[in-house]
DNA sequence: CTGAAAGCGCTAACAA
DNA sequence: TTGTTAGCGCTTTCAG
């Protein structure tokens, strides 16, 4: 079933069919409206190679993410909703938005080169923004469209879209601070993605701001997940002069620390003050509530989508937005574990 | 840079160099060793679109995913980790596996029609089949490989891989119903999707199976998210003569119950038996423990991408299973949220 | 407004 | 063992 195939059903030329199925001004108003009746009532769709190969686009976006890193951490439906709000934006322009997944046993910089050289995507998102990360530069290199899900070192001037980090770490210190809290923890991944390197600044910034001296025993690190949280709050609690609150740098690791906390016979909230990073499902699930930020993940992925397409020559007139480089906002969500210290 | 631009540069023909670099047997070792040092030199990769309107074969397996119904109550470690189960087999054959996202405001149906008729994958899995699923009927008829994740009335003959609603409902009756439970609740999510049916009836059977009668009052239906379980549990504290045990078709319902039992001052397990489904990295840290069930997620991907090629004709022959039709396994992992009933 | 034809990049059949 | 060439399905000139 190809356009040949419609054509001669029609007794029209290919071209014509062409033309009417893609919109075109000059064809006969009734011409057209028999060919896409046939094409409806045939089940006729263009094959996506043949325009693809023809028109050197393929109008799809991809948009890569690590199963192993992200999909642990983030856990949740964090990447599924800024797919939604990516999608909303691209069906407008017949854009397929599909998802690429580097895999556990895959580099991810030769996992960009492959989907970029065999020209699967016109156009990408990347996540997991390592500090320096050289698919940043490659792409640059190759002129490919793209944009990233966080900051890097990398490449320059490059369109990238990332949390608040710095936000959420200075207000999450001046919190704890107000409420009588002067030895407080940092809960951080390890080093490699950038957002490590940024949360630990912006925490560091935070308390200098308030007189507090760096203390790199109560920085820990672990992994993104429930299991990390657990263990990194069995670090902390086996320290000397335990730390009356912990920063979180991401909403998983509430889980495994309030289980933790529990286990030990204590209260998250009233024995050790917790501010959470992002308001997840679960995390709004927990007792006692857990301070955290909000932020809409549907608009990050609308933004990413529109940024995306500013970059692209097909585009970017219609989103003439520039290089977007922004810190997205997250909003305080006051909960119950982080009351004020109790002398 | 094109294949034309490659043979230039060595000065052979375009045959030649597609011939050394697809493996074929008649070439020179020295000019495919010559080929393929250039091609790496200079970054060449075939170019998709063209290879695959030649072969009329895509090299691409989709895998649909529902932004809106499956996000929200898998999240999304569900699915990551099926999919990298599913892309150790598929990376074997230089499949790649791309996710397609069905959005909140796509039609399924509609959706896996594009995606088919555009000829974007040689394959597909699909999930969050529904009872009855057009879609099953439809990828039968014009004849696509497909495999489902998720049984349904639909379709008779084709491949699917389902988890074991059965045995964990049989199994949850009957370990509730061994500590002196008899009131027993289900909370199940809305009809549609296949497994409601699947649970209740085996739920229903299994209540049979004991001598305890079905009433229909305490089988409530929501959706299959933290929020969906915290409602669900109003309703069941609501309830007169309140049952004093409940299954979960679903983990995430696990974590609002929690939540709604705290706040009425009632200790899951103690106040309320719960039995989860899945353990889940966040069911696993709840406090206390719950009773669920644990799977390899990993190896449902495994068997789901040999099942699909098991029925793909230039595979067949390797993965000679016929028709995969198979409920896995999953084995109970005891927790501390059903304890035996005190009179 | 429509038809004819070129050609996107690639592989496979055939010829040499 | 290599070169030549047809043609996959499509869009887009260019003529008419």
């Amino acid at each position: 079933m190809s356009i040949k195939d419609l054509a001669q059903h029609l007794n029209i030329s290919i071209g014509t069919v062409s033309r009417a199925l893609n919109g075109r001004a000059d064809v006969n108003p009734d011409t057209r409206k028999r060919v896409l009746a046939a094409a409806k009532a045939m089940g006729y769709v263009a094959n996506q190679s043949g325009r693809s190969l023809r028109q050197g686009a393929t109008n799809v976006i991809g948009f890569t993410i690590e199963t192993n890193v992200e999909t642990k951490s983030q856990g949740d439906t964090f990447f599924m909703t800024v797919f939604d709000g990516v999608q909303t934006v691209f069906a407008r322009h017949k854009l397929d938005l599909v998802v690429l997944l580097c895999s556990s046993d895959d580099d991810p910089f030769d996992h960009v080169r492959r989907v970029v050289s065999r020209q699967f995507a016109d156009g990408l998102i990347i996540s997991a923004t390592q500090r320096q990360d050289p698919r940043i530069d490659y792409l640059i290199e190759r002129g490919i469209p793209f944009v990233t899900l966080g900051r890097s070192l990398s490449g320059g001037e490059h369109s990238w879209i990332d949390m608040d980090f710095e936000g959420v770490a200075a207000q999450s210190v001046a919190r704890l601070v107000a409420r009588g809290h002067t030895r407080i923890a940092l809960a951080n991944t390890t080093r490699g993605i950038n957002l490590s390197y940024v949360f630990e600044d912006a925490y560091r910034a935070a308390l200098a701001d308030h007189g507090i001296a760096y203390d790199p025993d109560i920085v820990l690190r672990g992994d993104i997940t429930e299991l990390g949280g657990y263990q990194l709050c069995e670090k902390l609690l086996a320290l000397p002069n335990r730390p009356t609150a912990v920063v979180l740098v991401n909403e998983s690791l509430a889980i495994g620390f309030y289980r933790r906390l529990h286990e030990a016979g204590l209260t998250p909230g009233r024995d050790m003050a917790i501010i959470g990073f992002r308001q997840s499902p679960q995390a709004r699930f927990l007792s006692p509530a857990l301070t955290c930020y909000r932020l809409s993940l549907h608009d990050v992925g609308v933004e990413l989508a529109q940024s995306l397409l500013a970059t692209m020559p097909a585009y970017k007139d219609l989103y003439p937005l520039g290089t977007v480089q922004k810190i997205w906002p997250m909003e305080l969500v006051p909960g119950e574990s982080d009351p004020p210290l109790r002398r």
